[in-house]
DNA sequence: TTGTATGCGTTATCAG
DNA sequence: CTGATAACGCATACAA
């Protein structure tokens, strides 16, 4: 690559191979203060506003940081502060649309707020949520946001109550008092989901879900389904367990189907949803025509497929957003009791995925 | 604190609100040391394994440390070190699966290697980059992974070489002589890609992109969608455009379908490119028999649409994780100068949306 | 208004 | 083998 492009590459092209480079350090608030001809104090209280400098002074620091290019470590304010300006994020997975758009919104009201965004994983499994977050804490963050599989037995929940560190839930339910969360009616919004599929004729409904054990929301959205149905005098199946934790794309309905013959589905989250509506085409059965589908989550993919897929849509980047904004008024001490729990409104998204019970309305 | 540590939920039964409660302090090397009756070099020494400590005194700091629920602050650590444990990363958007498959392998492969991840995110914007990586840059990160829109003439892949940060580019082109990268070849996928357009009789194919401009990725995959032209002696049209950045619901193709009527459109990645197949659907034409779509990336949700998304698959998840282990590798030293670029391998993955030209197979 | 000095939690150097 | 202690980069109470 020769010329072009967005202007000139050549600063970059001479730069000695990395690693090799003695790593040149960073400039740090003594060499500003040197600069400036002043005490490293003062240069503080320009960089934080904080305290009264005279204008000349100022200027002088300013011009000093400018031409040093300083910015202030945020280690060394971390270790004074006892808290750093980071906020720890643990989600199930950050490959399933729900918890990435969740992280997008955090990610952008943390960086406004400036905070950077540390994250984790625990792959559903309640077992690996405390090494999870141990790395998190390790890093003395100013809060954390976790969504755990149950928050009634979550011990990294509880850990991060015992380091007494700020903690907001994000779509867990909350379990004691004084629990600050941003959630969702997940058993509402599993009672409207069945109530559709009532109206549309459907009377076999199966609820089918990932590690249903590990996770509230499935069981409160089933405990919605199953008010629903019990409601309409329908008979309330077990939630079915499927494993994908492997990807949605190796869904085996086989047991499912061989053992009832529902006309509709309902599964625990879109992601899942989108995996049945491949797996019964794999067995041969269309997707309204013979089976209903239906999910949670609204993710934007499902607007996409066709047909489109019939879901229970919650503000998923507008809820991370509000787990940031709870988060960062909870470590400024303007934790408002009131505004500890905040469940945000859902919306039931029509979808072709659904369409009346065979043996009804076709 | 009476009882104690794992197991009891009843401290967080009565705990106080959080934010009122007074937060406890964090037990210190210096707890340990009081506590085992030593000083706090032994206790550094056992803790991190540095040096030798007599097998009566190491019990008896281990016993303290295990009493104490001692966790090294990384902050304090970071500070001596000039380092810390983490690996700060950008990505365009965390909500394309593309990047959080990647994102998933890297924290991963980070989290086994006991470091921390931040995350940052550049809404495909170059202006934002460095805006985007500045709060990471602030943490002393060990390293950054950045996957940037234009590394030639990138200002967040200056100031980390500025910085003397060890950077890995992820998916971008090496521009630089002792760049490391984890990517692809993006121009001979697209050679791919076209040529078995071309095999299906497609004689009129249009590229899309979101912002061109704004990816190299998009770039290179084009110029390989034109080499595979302008070797069957077809025309090469020139790049559309396609605003996506709200979400690929919103998509509008009225104009590239005014002006030319393509067999087949490739759009620069699989989120694009499913937009594309509904926002055909929109204008009430049929995929594939009016026109094919193809892709790249390989995301799963492409393999569950119905029909299958044709596409390229590279192995997201394995870059972000060799990512990782490079930058690792590149911070201990071990920055083998032949394996500062890999590229990965991809597939194509054949797919429903691809078939034949209507004029020519049909 | 400015500077000095202390300490945050840790690692590492150097004496014992 | 063990301990005392000097950094590390920064904010801040206290002096001047």
């Amino acid at each position: 690559m020769t010329s072009s492009a967005f202007g000139d590459a050549s600063a970059l092209g001479d730069s000695p191979a990395q690693g090799d480079a003695a790593p040149r350090r960073a400039t740090t608030i003594k060499d500003v203060a040197k600069k400036a001809r002043c005490s490293i104090a003062s240069v503080s209280r320009v960089v934080n506003d904080s305290g009264p400098v005279s204008t000349g002074l100022r200027r002088r620091i300013a011009t000093a940081v400018a031409e040093l290019d300083f910015r202030p470590s945020e280690v060394g304010r971390s270790l004074v502060l006892k808290r750093s300006r980071t906020i720890g994020v643990l989600v199930p997975s950050v490959t399933n649309p729900v918890f990435a758009d969740c992280l997008a919104g955090l990610q952008e009201t943390a960086r406004r707020a400036g905070h950077a965004v540390l994250i984790a994983q625990s792959d559903y499994e309640p077992g690996r949520e405390i090494e999870a977050i141990a790395p998190l804490i390790a890093e003395r963050p100013a809060g954390l946001v976790l969504t755990v599989c149950d928050p009634a037995a979550s011990a990294a929940h509880l850990r991060a109550a015992t380091a007494g560190i700020p903690t907001v839930l994000l779509f867990n339910e909350a379990v004691a008092a004084g629990d600050a969360v941003v959630t969702v009616d997940n058993r509402g919004a599993g009672r409207e989901i069945a109530e559709a599929l009532i109206r549309h004729g459907h009377r076999r409904i199966s609820f089918v879900a990932g590690r249903f054990a590990a996770s509230d929301r499935a069981r409160a959205r089933f405990e919605g389904v199953g008010d629903a149905l019990a409601a309409a005098g329908l008979p309330v199946a077990p939630p079915i367990e499927i494993d994908f934790i492997d990807g949605p794309d190796r869904i085996d309905l086989s047991d499912l189907l061989a053992r009832s013959r529902p006309t509709a589905i309902v599964a625990s989250n879109d992601l899942l949803a989108i995996g049945v509506v491949a797996a019964l085409r794999r067995h041969g059965l269309a997707v309204p025509d013979d089976v209903s589908v239906a999910g949670f989550d609204g993710i934007a993919i499902g607007r996409l497929i066709a047909p489109a897929l019939a879901t229970i849509e919650w503000p998923a980047r507008a809820m991370g957003a509000a787990a940031a904004a709870m988060l960062l008024d909870l470590v400024a001490g303007r934790g408002d009791a009131a505004a500890r729990v905040v469940t945000l409104p859902h919306v039931w998204r029509p979808g072709g995925t659904l369409a009346g019970a065979p043996n009804v309305s076709r």
